[in-house]
DNA sequence: ATATTTATGTGACATATGTTACACTTTTTA
DNA sequence: TAAAAAGTGTAACATATGTCACATAAATAT
């Protein structure tokens, strides 16, 4: 728990109470944490590896709302936990990750008592609002070149190990799409492709 | 102030506090109230019209984030005020408003010390973001008739007075596509037009 | 009263994206 | 090793939406 930003200006007692109650947890891939519609009771704090959360539609079709990474926390997570309600989203394990677990309740606390909590908490929820207000404004007016090849630009390594299935689930549309526009991307000269990888060339 | 959910639940203080910091305002419709990039220094309360805030995209073109009824906050004035980060969205009255206006110092204190308005903001941000999250639904998976017809009955009026360029910018898309949906939605009997008003029938 | 602006109607067309259908290859499983 | 599953390639087509280019009508301004 002390690698959190706000770790450090908590006062002893939170220190304390937050060791006694934090329950660590490892899990692998592909491991769903709550389902769109589930309340939450627990409200994860991770320290490794990613989680996305995403929404599907009745076509099975799903679309990215964001990726969680290490020390933030996740605003539906804590959304639905804090005020009772249904979670706005789904969100699964993108790799293996761990993190701690602690109850809602006692995190309510945190956030009431504790400046730094609060303070960390806002701004989270303020960073997300933006990464939102960003994805509503691509969805609305770029085409699905530029998301994608942005999407592969923000994942930061030459070489992405991924299928054009999960690709069309983080964008939104169909695998065939991600296929085609990736097959141009080729021809363009900016990526190669293998089976599983795309190698992103020329920047 | 005193119909703001959370002002009963103040303190004294603070009750008394924000009476004698807050302004009165009243403006016209189609003020801008802050515009995307600036630091917002003040935070409006709204008691009365609303305001609405949007993304724009160098084409000119625009798309509606949500819309600010009386007695909620804008979170992206929040943000901004509170982070001292440049606001991602502009916000324009769409009526005469009246409201008060606070400075983010203030406010900020009020979000530290005091329980009730922690938990109202808490609160506005989860609505928000669910909000921004049916929104990135919609735009991927439904079609502009489906969207165009929500937002025709999320008016709760029968005559709805906008134009349909209006209409083309809070839903993110041309006025003739506007027009042309709407004339479908005539012909099947769903609306009747006219200059500068809509008539929603059958529902 | 005439001119100008604002709002709407509409056909024709461009194009991005979604869909279907199937071939082919690689990897995994039995 | 054979069979099944998973991943990719690709053509052909459907369709929703965006764009252009006007025409017309209503409201406002001069």
């Amino acid at each position: 728990m002390h690698r959190f930003s706000f770790y450090n200006m908590l006062s002893t007692d939170a220190k304390e109470l937050l060791h006694t109650s934090a329950t660590k947890v490892t899990m692998p891939s592909k491991m769903e944490l709550f389902s769109q519609g589930d309340s939450c009771k627990d409200i994860l704090f991770l320290t490794d590896g990613s989680v996305r959360v995403y929404r599907h539609h009745e076509s099975g079709q799903e679309i990215t709302l964001y990726y969680l990474e290490p020390f933030e926390q996740c605003n539906v997570n804590l959304n639905s936990a804090f005020t009772n309600t249904p979670a706005i989203g789904t969100a699964v394990s993108e790799s293996k990750i761990e993190g701690f677990m602690l109850p809602a309740e006692l995190i309510k606390k945190l956030y009431v008592c504790e400046l730094a909590y609060q303070k960390y908490v806002f701004e989270l929820f303020a960073s997300r609002m933006g990464g939102m207000a960003d994805l509503v404004e691509d969805l609305r007016f770029k085409t699905m070149d530029e998301r994608l090849l942005n999407w592969l630009k923000n994942k930061n390594t030459t070489t992405i190990q991924i299928t054009h299935d999960k690709i069309a689930s983080h964008l939104g549309t169909s695998r065939e799409v991600i296929s085609r526009v990736l097959k141009e991307f080729e021809h363009r000269g900016i990526v190669k492709l293998s089976r599983g990888h795309i190698e992103l060339l020329s920047c």
